[in-house]
DNA sequence: ATCCATGCAAACCCTTTGCAGTCCA
DNA sequence: TGGACTGCAAAGGGTTTGCATGGAT
């Protein structure tokens, strides 16, 4: 039970992380024309509030109240959007996660199913070449790379 | 049809190559316990006739006396053999094709679907290095890497 | 004679779509 | 008000599975 906020401003309860996060969303897509609606706020939230990559279904079963094509709908806008990147794990199986800045890829945990963003890396650079050298003209990649998270590495 | 075993290789010669690529592969399979049946042999031949990574579906329409559970049963078993790798595409399509010797990546032509091996790179040393700097230990990853071959090369 | 492999069809999973009603802008 | 958006359910595709039969070793 969490006792009374040191500070008398009258709000007991911070504002949530995730309710800045979902505006901050809603406010771009706004800006490309997309609309501010309920059940699409609802699934911004929960996409918010994963901890680790989440699925389409789990979104959809934390959202009983939000129809299942909504949720796919959502999440596909906001994947067009960048607002949230794909995740594939080894399975194949499709996952999704908030994106944060930038290009990168994910080191995603087999044991905990954690996702580290593994930034700073010219892998680009080093793959763009090497392509090049087979007369090959890169224009994208997919990257996934899996293993153990430091809170799981085997000793 | 006939499958004589032509045990040669790095010559040229009018003979389908897949002939002998079948006999190896079975011989392979055998070698692991899994038996050597007609449905086996056609799969692996019509996948060895191939010359872009194919669909299962495409291989069960290659293959119109072949069950198709048996198509994606015999795919599966040589994904797991690794004599078969799956190529994932950019719309997340799967497809697949002979496995060479090695570990490599795959370089896919979006105009005329080709693949070309990278091998002779050092992405996976990059990776685990960078991984490791993130406290992840890496035991595997999916890199496929999307453009246009040379002869597709917009210029 | 085993028991793995096959074929068929149904089941399955995940995702998209058609359509009518709803609700932002 | 009009065009987006939603919800439901049904369709869709891609792959797997149950089960009885067939075939390799």
């Amino acid at each position: 039970m969490i006792t009374a906020a040191v500070k008398h401003t009258g709000h007991r309860h911070p504002r949530p992380r995730s309710a800045a996060i979902v505006d901050d969303i809603i406010a771009q897509l706004s800006q490309q024309g997309y609309r501010d609606t309920e059940p699409r706020r609802l699934v911004i939230n929960a996409a918010a509030a994963q901890r680790r990559p989440f699925t389409a279904e789990e979104l959809c079963a934390a959202l009983p109240c939000v129809g299942r094509a909504t949720v796919y709908r959502g999440l596909r806008l906001l994947v067009e959007t960048e607002q949230v990147c794909r995740v594939l794990l080894e399975d194949r199986e499709l996952r999704y996660q908030l994106s944060h800045q930038g290009h990168h890829h994910h080191l995603l945990c087999a044991a905990c199913g954690a996702s580290a963003d593994l930034a700073n890396c010219d892998v680009d650079a080093l793959l763009q070449e090497a392509a090049a050298t087979a007369g090959f003209q890169m224009s994208g990649h997919w990257l996934e790379i899996y293993g153990r998270c430091a809170d799981c590495a085997v000793v």
